[in-house]
DNA sequence: CCGACTACCTGCCCGC
DNA sequence: TGCGGGCAGGTAGTCG
């Protein structure tokens, strides 16, 4: 699931379950995901208050009352879902419902006592277990590791064509890999690079410095890109993200946005640029898959 | 510094 | 039907 829309998405469903909401228990079914929890990280989250549930980059982002924050990576298979207790459950705190199961895979569990006054449950789970959940004072989160080298979001004022340019000068590596950098723009992954370059017409083999004039300037390139990144993500995101195999979204529905890839796997389709009679090819760089039309990706 | 490659882990799909 | 290989939205670490 979980590139920028879709992390975005995953927030847009737990803000409301969770802020304002105490943790009354949280539970860990294993000593650790990719990495081990925090130490501690039961004390320290039991007891407090959730603020906000926010986003930077794929990262999401629970500031509890006390100034910490917990930092989560849904890697390639995380997902979150989440229970609530309803009128037709008798007993407080209890959930009757065949839906509210724990399934293969579910790692963490947040038992919530939520701003309603209601139980609520927010479930991890996370089948290859290359997501992780950390944790640090909120006031040095830009100096954890994690964060110190992010580049700009790609929604929002940050990501202009001088910013894109300035972080491409010099670059020999094809367009396609420094796009995945997260240096570069924080939350862009495969599909998305992979839409972007196609809506923009310009080849993910085509070397990244090709962007950047001599005085530091975008090209029109460059200009163009930055605003079919900016268009992509935020269609995506009106969307609801995409939904691959996984449930994207926290109540178990689906987004819609694959049904409007142009290139991502769809290898051997039609391009659907009006006037290009061109198929979509697949080929790999650095060890992944990249999808585009080879006829009017320049 | 950069860029390419590997590791991490499970599930699914395809061909034999 | 069963099995092996390849592939999957992620990042971090290593090596040249």
């Amino acid at each position: 699931m979980p590139e920028l829309p879709e992390v975005e998405t995953v927030r847009r469903g737990l803000a409301p379950v969770m802020e304002g909401a105490i943790v009354k228990r949280l539970e860990l079914r294993r000593a650790n995901l990719r990495f081990p929890f925090p130490d501690d990280f039961q004390t320290a989250v039991e007891g407090k208050r959730i603020t906000s549930v926010g986003r930077r980059a794929k990262y999401l982002l629970v500031d509890l009352a006390d100034g910490n924050v917990i930092i989560m990576h849904l890697g390639m298979s995380g997902s979150f879902r989440t229970q609530e207790e309803t009128t037709s459950d008798k007993t407080p705190g209890d959930f009757h419902h065949e839906r509210n199961r724990l399934e293969a895979h579910d790692h963490v569990t947040f038992h919530l006592k939520t701003a309603k006054g209601s139980s609520a449950r927010v479930i991890y789970n996370d089948p290859r277990r290359f997501g992780f959940m950390l944790m640090t004072p909120r006031n040095a989160l830009d100096d954890h590791p994690m964060f110190e080298n992010l580049g700009v979001e790609p929604v929002g004022n940050a990501l202009s064509a001088q910013e894109l340019a300035s972080k491409l000068m010099g670059r020999t590596s094809p367009l396609k890999a420094a796009l995945l950098d997260q240096r570069v723009i924080a939350g862009l992954g495969n599909i998305y690079v992979c839409e972007a370059l196609w809506r923009a017409g310009l080849s993910p083999k085509r070397r990244s410095s090709t962007l950047v004039l001599k005085s530091g300037r975008p090209t029109e390139r460059a200009t163009l890109l930055t605003d079919h990144i900016k268009e992509v993500i935020s269609d995506a995101i009106k969307a609801g993200g995409s939904s691959l195999k996984d449930h994207a979204q926290t109540d178990g529905t689906l987004g819609y946005f694959q049904h409007s890839f142009a290139v991502y796997d769809q290898e051997g389709e039609d391009c659907a640029k009006p006037q290009c009679n061109g198929t979509i090819s697949r080929i790999v760089q650095s060890g992944r898959s990249t999808f585009y039309c080879g006829k009017c990706q320049k």
